[in-house]
DNA sequence: GTCATAGTTATCGTATACGATTTCGTACTC
DNA sequence: GAGTACGAAATCGTATACGATAACTATGAC
């Protein structure tokens, strides 16, 4: 657990691949900051770090491209992508309700076991807070959200969660986290959900809470920076 | 309107390069049914077809692997994806919430000269069926999706509406759409939806009515084939 | 001093080539 | 006759090479 790079099912492509090899390579480069947003990303270049050719590279470039981890522009290359406030709307929004269905679709599969697991997370993350480890919080922040989704019964759901976490992490090292308190909420409301699984609360409910707890944050960021709500419901 | 071929977002690469081509061409035939599920896709034929070489039509095979129409499998190759009955719950799972979520964020953008043309595409559909033409009652049916859609303010979820629509359609020539009785309640549900747009009811009726709306047809799918419900909610 | 223009460099996009891997067919054995 | 082992064909994966495009730099005109 509290590993930073989320991997989206592994389509096609085995392992060993050299174009594999790559896409995990620049993506955990991203994800883990060491190429920060705007970083140009040199096919030659990486290729020759890689001890690699061109061609796998610029495949895994697209790849990443895909995912939105990086932007590409004909002729002219791959960059990091950025920190556009827009994207940052975009993304919270889409992740509120893939997050808030993921959890009412796995809230039934979730045992005792795993909620004591989720508990222990949230205590950690306390801590967190009181010892002001930011990057660790985040960190057990998916770690957190990850025990709800491990029985998650439709792995494309899944999948856009990975994605749209991934897509923060590459602008983790930006402005946005740093909203004062929203963290403090934010644990209360772990408490809240974990309670709504336990006593089996209807599906509407849990969807609701789970939304309701990423779009907090998104409203958070808003406020802050002096624009109205545009959280979904 | 009535095209088949719905695009994703072109990320990157302008027109005119030989990939984007080529991802064009074997999309649109996927899309369009020229390569049934289970079409083996091999590289040189395809390269050889389009008059390109391999290096972009790997590429593009790699793209749409990455949108769920192609199914690659290293030294092997890549195949059309199929029609496996719990992908088809899982993609028809997943669009149902995230077509709710693009009707309750559109709703309130979306004006009466929409509505009024949304309402033609309806009866034209009530049309189709009178005279049993599914080919087109399906196409219809994007349209009228897409007049809704037209406003939508988050490219994103927009974006993942359509990945969605592009899987279905790679498995639109089976069984998968023949229900009956369905494509009756389905106009039926248009003009519901339509009618509480236009009285501007709240976001969550009209998510919830939108997002039934698609999981009504996958619960007829799944009462056909005798088994229990798992629409969300 | 600033702007436009031509030449240079960096980088991309794609073709071709070849080694690696899998699949298929055939012959051989039991 | 069924199963196994070998060999040939098909196809993929990646390296290398080169033409195309855009970014950069320096030179000259006003």
């Amino acid at each position: 657990m509290t590993e930073t790079a989320v991997g989206s099912v592994a389509l096609g492509e085995k392992t060993g691949s050299k174009s594999e090899q790559a896409y995990t390579a620049v993506k955990a480069r991203i994800v883990e900051g060491t190429y920060t947003p705007g970083y140009r990303l040199v096919l030659a270049k990486i290729a020759e770090d890689l001890g690699v050719s061109v061609v796998p590279v610029r495949e895994a470039i697209r790849r990443l491209e895909a995912e939105g981890l990086v932007k590409f522009e004909r002729n002219v290359g791959a960059t990091v992508s950025g920190i556009d406030p827009t994207e940052y709307l975009y993304t919270m929004q889409t992740l509120s309700i893939i997050e808030g269905a993921a959890t009412a679709l796995s809230a039934p599969l979730i045992d005792s076991v795993a909620i004591a697991r989720a508990r222990a997370v949230n205590a950690e993350m306390r801590d967190c807070l009181e010892h002001f480890d930011p990057v660790r919080f985040t960190a057990l922040n998916q770690d957190f959200h990850s025990v709800l989704f491990e029985h998650c019964p439709n792995p494309h759901i899944l999948d856009l969660v990975h994605r749209g976490w991934n897509r923060l992490a590459s602008i983790r090292a930006s402005t946005f986290r740093f909203v004062p308190g929203r963290a403090q909420e934010s644990v209360k409301e772990h408490e809240a959900l974990l309670q709504l699984i336990e006593s089996n609360a209807d599906a509407n409910t849990i969807e609701h809470a789970a939304r309701r707890h990423r779009s907090a944050t998104l409203d958070a960021y808003l406020a802050q920076s002096n624009a109205g709500s545009v959280s979904a419901h």
